[in-house]
DNA sequence: CCTACAAGCTCTAGCGACTAGAGGATCAAG
DNA sequence: CTTGATCCTCTAGTCGCTAGAGCTTGTAGG
């Protein structure tokens, strides 16, 4: 019934240092140990790292997660503030989708006008080193808010 | 002619924190210094940043906009290297616009099917608890690879 | 010439969500 | 009882900055 934290982490798909991770940031409970201090774990804690296995896939960022693990152990309060969290989740990616598309069009405009000739008349390097040339205000947004990944 | 961090700051738009990170990690030249340590630029400068901040505008990374910067410095070599950078740099916001895409479907089917009851019978909590309710494989990428931004 | 004070300097630490590695303990099978 | 896979804690690194402490310098006004 109780097993250890490699089991776990082939049960539910995340590695064993990512839920040692999680537990460190309160995602994951603090399991009971056995007496040589290893970690034992039950069905529950494969079922509550699979909700935050999904979540993370589906771009909840850690605190949302921790938000929507508290209100999912409320079944009985109204689910509205699960469907803001995610509406507004749903509109950050809305937001970052369209700032990529944004910058995919211009990346298309510089490598198609792209001679393939010289550094020196590269139309890459010239719409780099002159902003004027690109339509486009992509920088218009946060500071580092560029709409890039971690992967 | 020569000027401070806080004016090249002004001029190309880059916070002074962030000029000194850039030649910390080798973007821009360690200029020379006044008497009391202070550094001092040209125009030359002003440009270079110009097109740092154009390129990160852009998504392209540090070490992408390092090789950029040694390229436009050889302009009579041929531009492939230039165009290869860009189109691998394009490919990548490709699929990262695919992911966000298949994210968004996601998330609007969830939204969606939310009936505003409890919680219990919430459509987002049930998807996100039970990795067999949704379609996609959204999972199958390298780990950690969501798709997600820093803003 | 002197005094404010804005702006510069270096250094360290923090963000988010992990990942990697050291160095050692424990568990389960044979 | 031994082997070796797995477990433990701890620290540090990733990326591209950003924030703050605590001190020094440059410059404009009086």
């Amino acid at each position: 019934m109780a097993f250890s934290i490699g089991i776990l982490s082939r049960r539910a798909g995340v590695k064993v240092p990512t839920i040692r991770y999680y537990e460190q940031v309160g995602l994951m409970p603090s399991p009971p140990r056995t007496d040589g201090q290893q970690r034992r774990y039950g069905d529950a804690e494969v079922a509550r790292l699979n909700f935050i296995r999904h979540a993370r896939e589906l771009g909840f960022e850690v605190d949302a997660i921790r938000e929507l693990l508290a209100m999912s152990a409320q079944p009985e309060e109204s689910c509205a503030d699960v469907d803001r969290l995610a509406r507004r989740h749903l509109a950050e990616v809305e937001q970052r989708i369209a700032r990529l598309i944004a910058l995919r069009t211009e990346l298309q405009r510089m490598v198609t006008e792209c001679g393939h000739g010289r550094v020196g008349e590269c139309r890459v390097i010239q719409v780099l080193a002159d902003h004027g040339e690109c339509d486009h205000d992509h920088g218009g947004a946060r500071p580092g808010s560029t709409g890039f990944a971690e992967a």
